[in-house]
DNA sequence: CTCCAGGTGATGG
DNA sequence: CCATCACATGGA
């Protein structure tokens, strides 16, 4: 295991929990896995700014280090919402208190997590199996999903073979039962129609990746089961558009109970990153904001 | 057994 | 525009 020596601090345990992706796992304990792609890379946390990673540095560079978005300063994209820094900006006394302190807190709770730039494909796929499943349940469908169709890599670190994300083209040509097989449900369908638009150049992510924000919306909001909210998070982790904000049912509860109803996501180039570490939080504090039983 | 889950589409006001 | 409802099935 090599080591890898970072600017500002990243945790692994956090970004393993942390919603945005499924497949990485604790293999044993401090042994993390990562994929994305054909790339596989085993990782262990020596401090909290420094790794011990499996790969070379070459693939370190060319693959890892976009992976995990560390070109971007999570420190001066935060700073605005820290501490003293925010104190300094609202000497006028006017701006509310509750929303910015639980924004502050959330990024405090949140600190070391990345918002990861993850596979495209993987993400339309994986956020359309989301809808109404629990962030465990959508972790085993897609485990099932990789194992039953997806390509298969030896590693020096497991004795079974890792399976990939399977590829569009495998999923066209399923029968519905296979697809129903993995606990998909009535998303079995919204999936197929993914894959064969995927294949069929409607939705190529080469293409989409060049396309601007609303185009770009529009394009995804094509597919059967896709709506604001998986389109929103295809567009941040998928296609690094941080300014998006997926608004699910946990976000719509802290904008109730925090913000009084108020949208809190600024119209601002991170305000996505912003809603990775709220969003955290309040896994982290399920029972403060679960849904109130109704009678 | 019951209830809920990182929603969406169809339908009807 | 907003309010309901069905949708399949794994977890807790």
């Amino acid at each position: 295991m090599r080591k890898i020596r970072l600017e500002e601090p990243l945790s692994l345990r956090k970004i393993t929990d942390s919603g945005q992706c499924f497949r990485p796992v604790e293999l044993e304990s401090g042994l993390y896995r990562f994929i994305t792609g054909a790339h596989i890379l085993y990782c262990e946390q020596h401090t909290e700014t420094e790794l011990r990673v499996s790969c070379g540095a070459r693939e370190w560079e060319q693959v890892w280090r976009n992976y995990f978005d560390l070109d971007r300063n999570y420190r001066a994209v935060c700073a605005p919402f820290l501490g003293e820094k925010r104190r300094a900006e609202t000497v006028s006394g006017t701006a509310d208190t509750s929303g910015t302190e639980f924004v502050e807190a959330s990024i405090r709770c949140g600190w070391g997590i990345r918002v990861l730039r993850q596979n495209p494909w993987e993400m339309l796929a994986s956020f359309i199996l989301s809808q109404r499943k629990s962030i465990p349940a959508i972790r085993t469908a897609i485990r099932l999903l990789c194992e039953r169709f997806g390509r298969k890599k030896e590693t020096a670190y497991e004795a079974a073979p890792v399976s990939l994300f399977p590829a569009p083209e495998l999923l066209c040509n399923l029968s519905p039962e296979e697809l129903l097989d993995c606990g998909l449900g009535y998303r079995a369908a919204y999936l197929r129609d993914a894959a064969e638009k995927t294949c069929d150049g409607t939705l190529e992510p080469a293409r989409l990746a060049s396309l601007e924000d609303a185009a770009l919306y529009e394009a995804l909001c094509g597919v059967h089961g896709v709506g604001k909210k998986i389109a929103n998070c295809v567009m941040l982790f998928g296609y690094g558009r941080s300014e998006r904000v997926p608004s699910d049912v946990w976000i719509s509860r802290i904008v109730e109970k925090k913000f009084a109803g108020t949208d809190p996501f600024p119209d601002w180039e991170n305000a996505g990153l912003l809603q990775q570490y709220v969003f955290y939080y309040a896994l982290e504090h399920k029972a403060e904001f679960r849904q109130e039983l109704s009678h």
